[in-house]
DNA sequence: GTCTATAGTCCGATAGAC
DNA sequence: GTCTATCGGACTATAGAC
């Protein structure tokens, strides 16, 4: 998704504009309407005007459709760790990053949700997401060994941030996004904080 | 795998005993042979002296044959958990549980690193890992909670706890277990200890 | 753009255990 | 007889190869 790739296709001209987008679309819809397995990359492809092989040529698999954002996700996350002063403890630095993921999910809160039921809908999807969250973990990892945090603390800390921001991130989607992202996020810090 | 199923089978004496665990190391050893991707399901069946057909009524699907073991180490934990004293905080219960798993995988380390280098060589076996402990995690927090922690709090130390797990159980592969499980586990725990 | 292999499902049939 | 585990064939969709 992501302002980049819309940029990116829109300034080919050729070809429809923002077909990966326009898939991204489609599949949401159709995985809500009919279900992740009773629908097929050719339903995608149709629903988005190309074919099939379009739609494979763009995404690696049917699941990937669904995760065109999770670069951009990690960049902001990325991000908002490089925004932090240096001597800030590694702790502290994950909280920030997390908690300024809200940004990104609150200017897209009706999307997100739908896209979320969608995954929890199906095991399948699920994998895919855990799986993204644990590539976030080791990007976090790493560049919190860059600001020069030891190896190990740094695996941990990256994991743990992950681990709290699932967490949140499923309580601001059962709760219907009512508050911003961020309160979940402060809220299972402060219950770590305190639980520890 | 456990032993549970070994004796049922076994019971049975009309066919071949012990189809599933037959299967389970037959597919260690041919995924470490050629791969996953190029290994079929049709493969691990003729190796196991089944056919194909028999190996998705085991399994829901090819992955499904090497996680055979789940449940049993879910089993482990929460049986560490039970055995803790009902006053004590939630995230000492959850430390020790994990910490409780070394003698699980110390006692068959060198399935437990074969098996963990075919999951780390295949991205998609890595997903199914990964879901497996993301059930884990939930199966820990509903423990909690009938422990009489809150929902919140359970939720986020459960995640933790399987985060912590993680990280230990990678450096104790990577190590190849030249420590026990538990050292790691402890360790990991320290470093969150003094990262917060 | 076509062609192919494999994953995974559904139908039914068979055969020992009880 | 019932139950459970085996096998066989046919079928669709995924995904990669050409």
């Amino acid at each position: 998704m992501s302002e980049t790739v819309i940029t990116y296709y829109s300034s080919m001209g050729r070809w429809e504009p923002d077909t990966r987008t326009r898939m991204a679309s489609a599949a949401v819809e159709l995985f809500a309407e009919r279900g992740f397995d009773q629908t097929t990359a050719g339903d995608i492809a149709t629903r988005a005007g190309v074919t099939e092989r379009t739609f494979f040529r763009h995404f690696a698999d049917k699941r990937e459709v669904l995760f065109d954002g999770s670069n951009t996700l990690q960049g902001v996350v990325l991000a908002a760790m490089d925004s932090c002063p240096r001597g800030l403890p590694g702790i502290e630095v994950v909280a920030t990053a997390f908690a300024a993921t809200a940004d990104f999910f609150d200017g897209r809160v009706d999307y997100a949700l739908r896209r979320a039921a969608v995954i929890d809908a199906s095991g399948s999807l699920r994998e895919r997401e855990l799986r993204k969250l644990d590539m976030l973990a080791d990007a976090v990892a790493a560049r919190l060994e860059e600001r020069g945090t030891p190896a190990g603390p740094a695996a941990v800390i990256a994991e743990v941030g992950v681990a709290v921001f699932k967490v949140a991130f499923a309580q601001w989607v059962s709760a219907g996004a009512v508050r911003s992202l961020g309160t979940y996020v402060e809220d299972a810090v402060a219950d770590l904080r305190s639980a520890m």
